[in-house]
DNA sequence: TTTACATAGTGTTGTTTTTACACTTTCATG
DNA sequence: CATGAAAGTGTAAAAACAACACTATGTAAA
């Protein structure tokens, strides 16, 4: 108790909702709580940001700590700041959404968290806090994103095939998409390149696997080209 | 010197990137700062946030209270934590932008500031700690917005004409718009009413006025209705 | 009072994009 | 070698977009 100053002070935490996919459903990883206050409950992962690291440090090194989770995309959400969203004191909160592939990683509990577990997004338990409401922003912002800018490769595996990609979409945005029509549009834009590769798995014709070329994006963006899907 | 914690807190802030259109050109709202540091340079208006209120609170106490400013459409931006933007101690700033109509309001300078101007977004002076970089940012998201988000009306008067619309888009965008096209787009969502009035200036005819429709634009985005232009 | 000037306002056509839609291919399995 | 299951492929109609130039209506100056 050494660090005083003129004026009281929020606390600062990080609160991190990662997407996870899983080839039909789009997931969320949630821990939960080994410490008051809710205890017991779920929660999205996060914690408080140190002084001497910035926000998206302070939210990588939470993921790390709490689920192990390393090298994902990660971007930030919003700045929550009810006065009274944490029952201890004031504390103001930046959330941090993060895409990556539940497969890569074994999820595990450590630190703070009791247990991570991926929850489908339609079977939200109950969270502490105002998590609901920032689990509900990402959402919200993930959908829009997906539309607008190549990000559901951060979802798939490097090598995927056009049908996973399609699937990824539909669950996420909760539409039915035409397949034609949809092949002809995602590779009209020249970002995936096909592999010698194929996928094939089960009784049926093997799949061509692609992968996105990030480079290829970066130049076409300085043009002014828009990606939609 | 009360306030005491276990663990060393930044400090937070707000900074405002307000917007306003002039009926040719898009201008920014600066502040000359009449305290260290960087004292005497132009900065963005804002201030420390205080304990018991939120974000947005701050956000708009801290424009009346630096330019007079009440009453405008104000949404949050980004979150700026680079360990060394202010060069007193660790400081965190949530950043927002501001749309209003610079007529509406003679600006005042008061409390912290000598004086609040105006600057055309094409000639930015040198701005205090990472104030430019926040400005930029807030540019972007201005251009983004404003081709999938009707928020294009809170920069004009409630009674406006189409010319002004256009030249509004085409300040922002910093492009060429045909006239033809964009009356026919605008006018097909029926978010415009036209009044019973015209605008009459200079020798020549006078244009019809319209005002924009938030009720029904509510409605159609209930439905999934996607605002474009 | 007439003329010049400035901005408001208006339709059509060719091109591109989007949508709707069904059958063939290729593999594994029984 | 027949069956099942997903992969892969083209066309035509409809809608959206882009390009383009003249008329209408007011004020002000000659």
């Amino acid at each position: 108790m050494k660090h005083t100053y003129e004026y009281p002070r929020a606390a600062l935490t990080v609160d991190c909702v990662v997407f996870g996919f899983d080839d039909t459903e789009l997931k969320v990883l949630l821990i939960e709580r080994g410490i008051a206050p809710f205890k017991g409950q779920w929660a999205l992962p996060g914690g408080f940001v140190r002084v001497d690291e910035t926000l998206d440090e302070a939210a990588r090194r939470e993921l790390m700590e709490e689920t192990g989770l390393k090298k994902l995309f990660l971007e930030q959400l919003y700045t929550f700041s009810s006065v009274d969203r944490d029952p201890r004191e004031r504390v103001i909160s930046v959330a941090y959404y993060a895409l990556t592939k539940p497969a890569d990683h074994r999820t595990q509990a450590t630190t703070d968290a009791a247990d991570a577990r991926w929850f489908p997004v339609r079977q939200i338990p109950a969270l502490a806090f105002d998590h609901a409401n920032i689990f509900a922003t990402a959402l919200q912002r993930l959908r829009g994103k997906l539309r607008y800018e190549p990000i559901g490769f951060e979802l798939l595996p490097p090598k995927f095939t056009l049908s996973q990609l399609q699937q990824l979409y539909e669950a996420v945005l909760g539409t039915d998409l035409d397949k034609r029509n949809f092949r002809k549009k995602v590779l009209s834009y020249g970002l995936l390149l096909p592999l010698d590769e194929t996928h094939r798995e089960g009784a049926h014709r093997p799949a061509q696997l692609f992968r996105f070329d990030p480079v290829r994006y970066e130049k076409l963006k300085q043009k002014g080209f828009l990606f939609e899907l």
